[in-house]
DNA sequence: ACTGGCGGGACGTCCCGTTGAT
DNA sequence: ATCAACGGGACGTCCCGCCAGT
């Protein structure tokens, strides 16, 4: 018999992540010990790794977090909509988004384990722009795989360019303006 | 009467950044730890910190060499240029300045040092868009900033991307064409 | 709710004093590396410096005892009752006594800090040396501040000559009658 | 043939000793970097080494020649004069002699050492004041050594007092007075 | 004779994760 | 379930002394 409820292991879970995420997109990952963990999120260490093994496991079901739900705006409200929520709402996020990246590069396992998140989400917009391209909607001159690392490009890019601090107030507009100009099909006047 | 001549000692420096790239490109800033930078540079604890005091001052110098570098390469290749030497020669030059973003998002101190570099450089390549942008080459509907900002975030962008290890043969031509799609004037047919 | 009793912590926190007086004492405050702390005490880095957060703050709460602790003894059992235990009980102390004193000669903010451990005790020393002044039972030709200077002089030196080594047998009790006789008022024939 | 004049070394060698003596009173033995060393003197580690094999025998050199010239100070100008020296001209040198006392506490080489410095001054001394005893000159009612060990408190102590910043003017005469009075014969009126 | 670049050991401190106590 | 004391490894930096170079 468990003493505590599912619910409540559930919400305590999520007060982890939560404060978890502060703590690692004000210090970084490395920047953020266990101490700046404990205060943001509340908690003692004991409980903190008593949900989540190490610290690294800890950023990593973040970023795992971040990477399903970064996908999920982009569903739902499009590709503006995601760039939007990256200087927004998912402005802790991309700082979260930009370690993990950093940790990608060094360590090919991390990098095998990243791509198998939320592989239907990625399938879905991956589907989805087949679609538009085969619908005429986007230009279909360049391959698929070229329109994906372009977007890719502008989200990374912007989750960079807005942790730099000199970006207040971002022209997320121009900037959707200037995507949509370079897919749009060629004979689009 | 000094032990060594200049250009040895400028020599050294050179080796010492050199190295220290290799060893910041493969494991991180935080990850190098200083027995990987001895051995990457092949001097000692001793001979590196007689030439920057610190690993953080180290790093720094590299990031300011790149961010110039980068900045000339535009200049002198254009933004394609830029872009296919991030995915060749400066491939690890992109994994420091990655680092670089990273460490900049949490100290207001190290942005102003950041904004502070190759100011001359960045001026000139803004001048050149600027004429561009009045000579009619690029389109004028869309203000130089986020013209800017567009271009930051494809580099950066593919700073990351490249770096991710799943990016083999990127297909810069294709991403070029994207890129010169978005800054075409309007009435371009 | 803590792990341990607020008297398990005192406890502790006296087992690390002891262990770093004989460690201090034995080696000197520069020597007594963290190494021979842990084993003098008994206990890990992690333990003892979660207990002070540096070596310098252990070292001053240790001799802020010491202070205060000869004090003490010097006046529950007088001068010679001082000088005494500085060769035989406090022996460790004169050790840390005597590095106290020549860290504080570089270091004015340390002398303040010094100066303002166990006010209460020296106050009443020197009230009871004032009395005695007054009552005639010693000598009142010379300022108090002067005899303050002697008593002084002689207990620093004890500390430094008992620790030579080549002082196996003090002669306390000449030390005590040349003390006596200088401190003596004038007519007492 | 020499190079140099053996004058010339003597003249460097005191040059460094004098350099020395200064930064060693100033930051204490420990915290006397060979940086501090090379500022103070004037000259380059190389320098340095070459006249001293290392910073420990630099120093002890310079404790040699302290405890040598505050012995002839005390035969020249007597027990007053030395204790003036110690608070003016020889400052320094206090600093340098605490120093030592420290580390001979810890090593017994170095106090068997120190004990084989300048034997003839310290005879002598110790010869003069057994003269004076058996002349009546000074009381002959308690044992030589402890006169000796009271003098040396007074002195160690007066070394330690100096340093300790809140005496700016000591009270020499009046310390002198008390010292006449502890020695003076018991039936000297 | 003198300089200072350099090797490499040692230092104090930090920090993660475990464990025993509550 | 939660806490915080604790172990012990690893880190960046300092610093001494050597010796190659002028």
């Amino acid at each position: 018999v468990p003493k505590v409820s599912e619910e409540h292991k559930q919400e305590r879970r999520r007060q982890i992540l939560e404060g978890a995420r502060r703590a690692f997109a004000e210090y970084g990952y490395f920047s953020t010990n266990v101490g700046r963990l404990e205060k943001a999120i509340g908690l003692s260490r004991g409980a903190i790794f008593s949900y989540f093994p190490t610290k690294l496991e800890l950023f990593l079901a973040l970023a795992q977090d971040d990477k399903r739900a970064l996908g999920e705006t982009w569903l739902e409200h499009g590709f503006e909509g995601a760039l939007r929520a990256l200087t927004t709402d998912h402005r802790d996020r991309a700082g979260v988004y930009l370690d993990a990246s950093r940790l990608l590069r060094s360590d090919p396992k991390l990098r095998e384990r990243w791509s198998s998140i939320a592989p239907d989400v990625v399938q879905a917009i991956e589907s989805r722009y087949r679609k538009q391209r085969q619908a005429g909607t986007i230009r279909n001159d360049v391959p698929l795989e070229t329109v994906g690392l372009f977007l890719g490009c502008i989200l990374d890019g912007l989750a960079i360019q807005s942790g730099a601090g000199y970006l207040r107030d971002v022209d997320v507009s121009g900037l959707v303006e200037l995507v949509r100009a370079a897919l749009a099909p060629p004979d689009a006047t």
